[in-house]
DNA sequence: AACAGTAATGTCAGATCCTGTCATCACCTA
DNA sequence: TAGGTGATGACAGGATCTGACATTACTGTT
C-alpha cells in the first residue's frame, strides 16, 4: 500500500502552511517546504505546478461541488437562485474547517501573488458556473452575469465570515449578501 | 532633456507587445525585450516590477479616472448609477485605442499568468471604487457589492466589445449589461 | 527465492526571473 | 572646468521551475 511515507502531497501542504504562517510566503523557499516534509524540491514541483499552487489544491473540489449543485437545482429555480443555493451548500461544508480557512486566508491576504492565484481560481469558477447555467437553458449574457454576481456574493460573504469578530453562520451570510445585491440593483 | 534615447519605458512596452504577439508571453525572455528596445534586462526591471507588469502600466490611469468620475457624480445619483456612469466615461476613452486593446487582450487571454495580473488589477479597481462610494456616504456592504457588480458589468461589456464580430459602441454595451444585471436580480 | 516491472522519489544541470551593488555614462550647473 | 545627478550598464547570485536520467521500494510472476 504505502511504499514511502504516506500522503506526500498532504505533508507538503501542511508544511507549507506552517512555514507561511511563520515567515511569510516570499521568505519561505520551496526547498524549505520540501525539507520539512522530508522530500526534495523536485518532488514538490511534481505535485504542484508552482509554489503558489500548494495552497489551492482544494479549489478543484469546490468547483466540482458548485457546478454539481447548480446542475441538480430544481428546474423551477431561477438562475440566481440555483447559484445562491449552490453557494450555500459550499458554505456549509467550508464552515467545518473554519480555522484552516482562516490560516489559509491570512497567508493569501498578505501576499499579492497568492491573491492573484485566488482571483483566477474564482474567475475559473465563474466560467464553470456560467457553463452549468447554460446547460440549464440560461442564455448569454445572463448566464455569465449571474455567475459573476454569484462570485461577488461569495467574496463578500466569505470576507464577513472570516472576520474574526464575526461569528455568524456562513450560509446565512450568503443569503444576506444576495438580499443586499437585490436591493442595490432594484430600480427606484 | 533627453540624455539617452527618449521614452525608454514606452520602447520596452512596444517591444514587449510585438514579441508577445509573435512568440507568446512565456517564450519571450526579458532579455529579448530589452535587447529589442536597445536596453538591458536590468533596466527593464527598473521600470517594471516583474515581466508581466509591462502590459499593465495603463491600469493605474484607468483606476484614477474611475474613482474621479465616481467622486464627481451628481449627489442625486445612486451608487450603481455613479459606478455605471464612470464606466461609460472609461469606455469612451478606451474606445479610441481599440486595436491596441485587442492586441493586448490577445496576449492576456492566451496566458494564465497575464490573466492573473489582469484579474488582480480589476480587483484593486473594485476596492478603490468601493472606497470612492463610501466617500459618497454609501455604507458597507452596499459599497463593496456595488463595486463588484460594476466590475462584473465591465468585464462582460469589455468581452463583447473586443469580440471581433461585434462593432457595437462600448459605452452602450455598458448600459446594456447594467440593464441585464437589473433584470436577472429582480424579484419575481 | 529470483526476477522483471512500475510508480514515487532523488539527483543534477540549466534556463529564466528577479535583486543588490557598484560602475559608468550623459547631461546639468556653479 | 569641476562636481552633481539621474539614467543606464555590468556583474554576481539567489530562487523558481523544467528536462533528463538514476534510484528506490514495492508488486507480481514464475
Amino acid at each position: 500500500m504505502s511504499r514511502w511515507e504516506p500522503n506526500a502531497k498532504g505533508r507538503l501542504e501542511r508544511a507549507a502552511l506552517e512555514l507561511f504562517a511563520n515567515g511569510g510566503f516570499e521568505q519561505t523557499t520551496v526547498a524549505e517546504i520540501a525539507e520539512r516534509a522530508s522530500l526534495t524540491e523536485r518532488t514538490f514541483f511534481r505535485y504542484f505546478g508552482d509554489k503558489r499552487e500548494v495552497l489551492f489544491s482544494g479549489a478543484d473540489r469546490l468547483q466540482t461541488l458548485l457546478i454539481d449543485e447548480v446542475a441538480i437545482a430544481p428546474s423551477s429555480a431561477t438562475a440566481i437562485g440555483a447559484v445562491a443555493g449552490a453557494l450555500e451548500v459550499a458554505a456549509t461544508l467550508l464552515q467545518e474547517n473554519r480555522q484552516f480557512a482562516q490560516q489559509r486566508r491570512n497567508a493569501i491576504t498578505t501576499n499579492n501573488e497568492l491573491l492573484e492565484r485566488e482571483l483566477i481560481k474564482l474567475a475559473s469558477l465563474a466560467v464553470a458556473m456560467a457553463e452549468a447555467l447554460r446547460a440549464r437553458g440560461v442564455k448569454e449574457p445572463i448566464a455569465s452575469l449571474t455567475a459573476e454576481a454569484g462570485i461577488a456574493i461569495f467574496k463578500v460573504a466569505f470576507e464577513r465570515w472570516t472576520d474574526e469578530s464575526n461569528k455568524r453562520d456562513f450560509p446565512e451570510l450568503i443569503r444576506d449578501s444576495l438580499g443586499e445585491l437585490r436591493k442595490l440593483t432594484a430600480l427606484d
